[in-house]
RNA sequence: GGAGGUUUGGCUGAGUUGGUCGAAAGCACCGGUUUUGAAAACCGGCGAGGGUAACACCUCCCAGGGUUCGAAUCCCUGAGCCUCCA
C-alpha cells in the first residue's frame, strides 16, 4: 500500500509518480478524497466517545457517592445512539478507502525509465555471448520430446493443459538445477527456508497479489487458502505483523517451491513447451532490509541471479523495467533474460524487484531503529525459474543431433 | 471426531466479586551516575496504531459479535497452541 500520509502531505509529487505508470488520475484524486473524508468521519466519532468515556466516568463517581444517576443517565444514552451512527459512518469510509487504496500500485522510483511496456525497458548489459551454431538449433520442445525428457501428452492428460511430466535425465536435471541454485545461493550468504505452498488470504494481501489479480490463483474449495503463485508469498509474509530486531537485518532468504498460477490472459502465449506452465519450480530469493540497505541488497540479488546463470554458461542479458512494465507492487525492478538459440531471443528467466516499504506497510513489517518503529524494505527475485533454465540449457547446450551436454557446473549434481 | 486447558507489551509473566488497568513485576533495550575501559550496582525512561506544532484525545490485552453508563475481566461464535480420550 501507499504511504498515504505522504500523498496527504505531498499530493503533487504522489500524483505525478502515479501517473508515470498509468494509474488513472481520477483514482488518485479519489484517494485523496476518501482519505479526507475518512478523518473527518474519525474525528466525529472520537470526539463522542471521548464524552462518553467522560460521562462513565462520572457515572462510577455519582454511584459512589450515592448520587441519582437518572438525568446523567439520559444524556449517555442519547449519546451512546450517536456514536453507533458516527461508528458506522466510520466503518463505510473506512472500507472504502481501504478497498481504493489496496488496489494503488506502488510508486515507481524516480530513476526507472518512463515507457508503456516492455518495448520501452532498458538493457544495462549482456553477459557471455551467444554461442555460433553450424547448425541451425532447435527449440526446447523438439529436443525435449527428442530426448524424452518431457511429456507434454500425459500432462495434459492427468491434469489439463500447460502441465507436463519430466522424465529420467530431464528429471534429474530439474532436481540438479534445484540444488546448485541453492547451494550458490546460501554460499551468497542467503539462508535456505522451506515453507507451505499453501498461504492465506492475509498473506497474499500483505504481497499484493490480492485483492486485485485473484482470478490468476488457485483457490481451495470452501477455504480461504490458495496455492502459492511464488515462495515470495510465504517468504515475505513470514515476519508480517512483526517488529524485528535491528541485528536480524538484512534478512536474505532463499527456498524452493513449486509455483502456482492461472495464466489468466495468456492464452495463446506460449502454448508450445514448457515456457508458461500453470505448475513450474522455482528458487526464490527474498530479502528484508533496513531502509538505507535495500539498493545495496537489491544489487546483491541481481549479481546472484546473474552469477548463477554465468556458472551455467547461459548467456543472458540485465533490463531494467520500465514504469508500464512493472508489476503491481514493485518500485523498481530489473529482468534477467537469457539467450534462447532455439527462438532466437532472449527470454525472461529471473526478476528481481525491490517494493520499498509497500509490502512492509500492508504486511506490518517493521524493525526496532533505535527508539522508532520504522517499516523494512522488501526485496524478491528468482534466482531462478528451474522450468526456464531447462531450456536455456536444452537449447544452448544442443548438439547437431538433438544430444544435449551437461554443463560443467552442474556435472557434480548429477 | 469428543473433553478440558490456554492465548496479555520485544520476551517471561501478574491481573476473572466489571470502573482509578494500556495493564504489576522481571528480562531485554535506551539515557545517566560510577569505572582507565567493561561488568556489576544505583537513578531515570521504555507497548503499538491514529491524532496534534506539542499536548489533549481515540483505538488495541488472539479475531469477530454481544451484555453494560462502563469489559483484559461476563456471554456467544471462530482461530491458534497444549493435554487427555476415541
Amino acid at each position: 500500500m501507499i504511504d498515504l500520509k505522504l500523498l496527504q502531505k505531498d499530493f503533487e509529487g504522489v500524483k505525478k509518480a502515479l501517473l508515470r505508470r498509468g494509474v488513472d488520475e481520477k483514482l488518485i484524486e479519489e484517494l485523496k478524497i476518501k482519505n479526507e473524508k475518512l478523518k473527518e468521519a474519525k474525528m466525529a466519532y472520537e470526539t463522542l466517545q471521548a464524552a462518553q468515556n467522560a460521562m462513565s466516568k462520572e457515572f462510577g463517581i455519582y454511584k459512589r457517592e450515592g448520587k441519582d444517576i437518572s438525568e446523567l443517565k439520559k444524556r449517555v444514552d442519547e449519546n451512546k445512539r450517536k456514536i453507533a451512527d458516527a461508528l458506522e459512518v466510520q466503518r463505510q469510509r473506512q472500507e472504502e478507502l481501504e478497498k481504493l487504496a489496496m488496489s494503488i500500485p506502488n510508486l515507481p522510483d524516480p530513476d526507472v525509465p518512463d515507457g508503456e511496456d516492455e518495448e520501452d525497458n532498458v538493457e544495462i548489459k549482456k553477459v557471455l555471448e551467444p554461442r555460433e551454431f553450424d547448425f541451425t538449433p532447435k527449440e526446447h520442445w523438439e529436443l525435449a520430446e527428442q530426448n524424452r525428457w518431457i511429456d507434454f501428452e500425459r500432462g495434459v492428460k492427468i491434469a489439463s493443459s500447460r502441465f507436463s511430466v519430466v522424465y529420467d535425465m530431464g528429471a534429474r536435471l530439474e532436481r540438479a538445477l534445484i540444488n546448485f541454485m541453492l547451494d550458490y545461493n546460501r554460499k551468497r550468504g542467503f539462508i535456505e527456508v522451506s515453507v507451505p505452498h499453501i498461504v492465506n488470504r492475509r498473506a497474499l494481501e500483505g504481497t499484493g497479489q490480492l485483492p486485485k489479480f485473484e482470478e490468476d490463483l488457485y483457490k481451495i474449495e470452501n477455504q480461504e487458502l490458495f496455492l502459492i503463485p511464488t515462495a515470495e508469498v510465504p517468504l515475505t509474509n513470514l515476519f508480517s505483523d512483526e517488529i524485528l530486531q535491528e541485528e536480524m537485518l538484512p534478512l536474505k532468504m532463499t527456498g524452493f517451491t513449486a509455483c502456482f498460477r492461472k495464466e489468466a490472459g495468456a492464452a495463446g502465449r506460449d502454448t508450445r513447451g514448457i515456457i508458461r506452465q500453470h505448475q513450474f519450480p522455482k528458487v526464490e530469493l527474498v530479502c528484508i532490509t533496513k531502509p538505507e540497505e535495500s539498493d545495496k541488497v537489491f544489487d546483491e540479488m541481481v549479481e546472484t541471479a546473474s552469477g548463477i546463470l554465468t556458472e551455467l554458461g547461459l548467456p543472458h542479458r540485465l533490463v531494467q523495467l520500465c514504469t508500464g512494465d512493472l508489476g503491481f507492487s514493485a518500485a523498481k525492478t530489473v529482468d534477467l533474460e537469457v539467450w534462447l538459440p532455439g527462438q532466437n531471443t532472449y527470454r525472461e528467466i529471473s526478476s528481481v524487484s525491490n517494493t520499498r516499504d509497500f509490502q512492509a506497510r500492508r504486511a506490518k513489517i517493521r524493525y526496532k531503529d533505535g527508539k522508532k518503529n520504522t517499516l523494512v524494505h522488501t526485496l524478491n527475485g528468482s534466482s531462478l525459474a528451474v522450468g526456464r533454465t531447462m531450456v536455456a540449457i536444452m537449447e544452448n547446450y544442443q548438439n547437431e543431433d538433438g544430444s544435449i551436454t551437461i554443463p560443467k557446473a552442474l556435472e557434480p549434481y548429477m
